[in-house]
DNA sequence: GTGACTGCAAAGTCTTTGCACGCGG
DNA sequence: CCGCGTGCAAAGACTTTGCAGTCAC
């Protein structure tokens, strides 16, 4: 379900892999298979994800020693500053998401499933436009984070509170 | 001149420590000389510190062994457990700030000085009402962080530059 | 007195680094 | 072939935990 709140994907010219291989290539750097693989399982499907995830659906990877833990953190690194990746902290993780062919946005996060949300917000580009301005701020950019329950969540509570724990509910 | 960026500190009729004290009291915690100590410390001026931060500042108690590391970070977690202190992240340092005693308030963080700015926004409170109503989503808090650069550091950089785009440095 | 709290040391967790070999260009 | 990139192991930064003595109540 959470896909339902994903924003629409944004027209790009080139694929992740093709914009990475740009980027190396503009530094002087290498096209390897591990970067290759790395990009290629990233951006497979649009997602919010941690380098533990990322390594738990490398695995088979890892385990044949065709890739292994510090070529990830690395190549994370790099996604980041190609432009291609997003970092931010949710709950103390150091969590990506994908910056490259996708409209900027911010996000609702419910702290009983830990969703993220995905939503998009004109009149909040322009009141950050405005509070930098005021405090003569240069902006690069902002990240904001709405955190609460989300509905699906506070349906469920609601069931279970108002039955006062009657069973457990699982879903 | 961080503290030119303050807000103003709120009326409140108990000191952070008789509020830790009722928070303790309440818990069936305990009230103790280290406690104490580190409460004072943290709540004797207003300013974002990381752990490190704290521990540099309580240093005589350390080396003294009247207080340890360990201790340190309990309190913290008890501290904003108590509403006293509020957590957040910031370039992957868990930092922590004045919740008591302070408005509520978001931030504008300089990436060259790593200065915080905060700042009030009533409009920003309504706008993240909208949006949580439009996702039927349960508003808890919100977070914005306006990342950029600060005024005197873009001042800084234009004269180091050579003074691209003419000194406007108006302030 | 009793049990929560503390300091100490040690273990975690997550991430980065040093190094020698291998592979891309 | 040169030297960047990689896997490995190990070190790092930061934080948490197990335990026995100590102190608040």
């Amino acid at each position: 379900m959470p896909g339902d709140f994903s924003l629409r994907a944004v027209r790009v010219v080139s694929t992740p892999w093709e914009r990475f291989e740009q980027f190396l290539r503009a530094r002087g750097k290498r096209i390897t298979q591990q970067r290759r693989q790395i990009v290629e399982e990233v951006f497979s499907h649009h997602d919010h994800f941690d380098a533990d995830d990322l390594m738990a659906h490398l695995q088979p990877q890892l385990a044949a020693r065709r890739l292994s833990r510090p070529t990830i953190y690395r190549t994370l690194v790099e996604l980041v500053e190609a432009g291609l990746l997003r970092q931010m902290t949710l709950g103390g993780r150091r969590v990506f998401e994908h910056e490259y062919g996708y409209p900027r946005h911010d996000h609702l996060h419910c702290q009983v499933c830990n969703a993220l949300i995905e939503f998009h917000s004109p009149a909040l580009d322009r009141l950050c436009g405005e509070v930098a301005r005021q405090y003569d701020f240069e902006l690069v950019e902002h990240r904001l984070f709405i955190t609460g329950i989300c509905a699906e969540c506070r349906r469920r509570t609601e069931r279970n509170t108002g039955k006062r724990r009657g069973g457990k509910a699982t879903s």
